[in-house]
DNA sequence: AGACAAATCTACTCTGAGTAATTTATACGC
DNA sequence: GCGTATAAATTACTCAGAGTAGATTTGTCT
């Protein structure tokens, strides 16, 4: 059934009726309630299932790479390439109307992507000796500038991908102060 | 009517009807859509009259800063403050759910804001002879970033808004990296 | 085969967006 | 002052989609 709705939402873009999903999963609606719950709990399944993906899109991409700057760039890199790549999903489940908790809404595919990046935070800051406590929230911070970045270049694509990836990467490596 | 809106919406959540919102605006509901057009139309305008008092806000606490680091950190204070102060406007607007175009959808009240943080950044940097071509980019990404930490620190509470305050000041400031 | 249980499907309710049709008020000519 | 045309607002509707209750089928055990 998830695997039938990711197709769907693919096919025909994020705004989709749980009927439809039922249909081209080749069941009833009630059916599909009882196997995925809620709305709400569709878009937390797949948000899940799309967070997986993306953080092991990147580790596998970061794995390979030359140094810490390296690493961000290809993380940069690896979730614009993602999210772009599966736009429809990406929509769905990260502005997926639903009711719930607003924030919880928000923080779907965050959440997911979050834990992976915090990690590598945690990890990196620990080797240098530096504190690993600022690991979480600056995760978040990382994922919310990822995340905006990449709904305003899906909308307006003012530049080239591979500028907004350094661009991007210059920002989150050195951060905006020019002194001190 | 927008003031209306407001009202209501600070009193009862972001999920609120138009029909409701009518009737604290004391009209019928076609005279609401007349007046400001379809939900889309109105969660923008909403929108856009927060990005303003929220640019202006932290424009004022700005203005006394004594020094870039200084600015960054009331503007990220100011943000946040803004945000949790009037938590139940900023989750309408920011994840409220509509058609229209589920990336603009996301983008509403970032638009504005960073509009107005690109100005500041792109100053700073011509001012100190660094390229501010990357001036709009960064403003999502640092609206972004604001966003999701507001969010994060919204639902979870987790540590201490000063001590939130300064650690993303610390990302946005000097960023993630330790070396070169 | 017959009766009961479980799964499934049809058909429904309910809410809220958006609008059409009806009513009420206003302005103008006589 | 009265009748008519026009503008405005109000009521009452349609439509779509979420979620569910009740009818119906399918299977199973004796």
């Amino acid at each position: 059934m998830l695997a039938a709705s990711e197709r769907l939402i693919r096919r025909q873009g994020p705004d989709i009726s749980l009927e439809a999903i039922a249909i081209e999963a080749g069941v009833t609606k009630p059916i599909l309630y009882r196997g995925v719950g809620d709305r709400d709990a569709l878009v937390n399944a797949l948000a899940e299932r799309l967070a997986l993906r993306m953080a092991d899109h990147v580790a596998r991409l970061t794995a390979a790479a030359l140094g810490p700057r390296d690493a961000l760039r290809r993380l940069v890199g690896g979730y614009l390439d993602h999210a772009a790549g599966d736009r429809n999903l990406y929509l769905f489940v990260t502005a997926g109307g639903a009711s719930e908790d607003r924030v919880q809404q928000s923080l779907r595919l965050a959440d997911g992507t979050a834990r992976a990046f915090a990690e590598g935070i945690a990890t990196y800051r620990t080797a240098r000796g530096a504190d690993p406590q600022v690991a979480t929230i600056w995760a978040y911070a990382l994922v919310g500038a990822l995340h905006f970045v990449t709904l305003w270049w899906l909308r307006d694509q003012a530049i080239d991908i591979d500028i907004a990836i350094d661009q991007i990467t210059a920002l989150l490596w050195s951060g905006v102060g020019l002194e001190e």
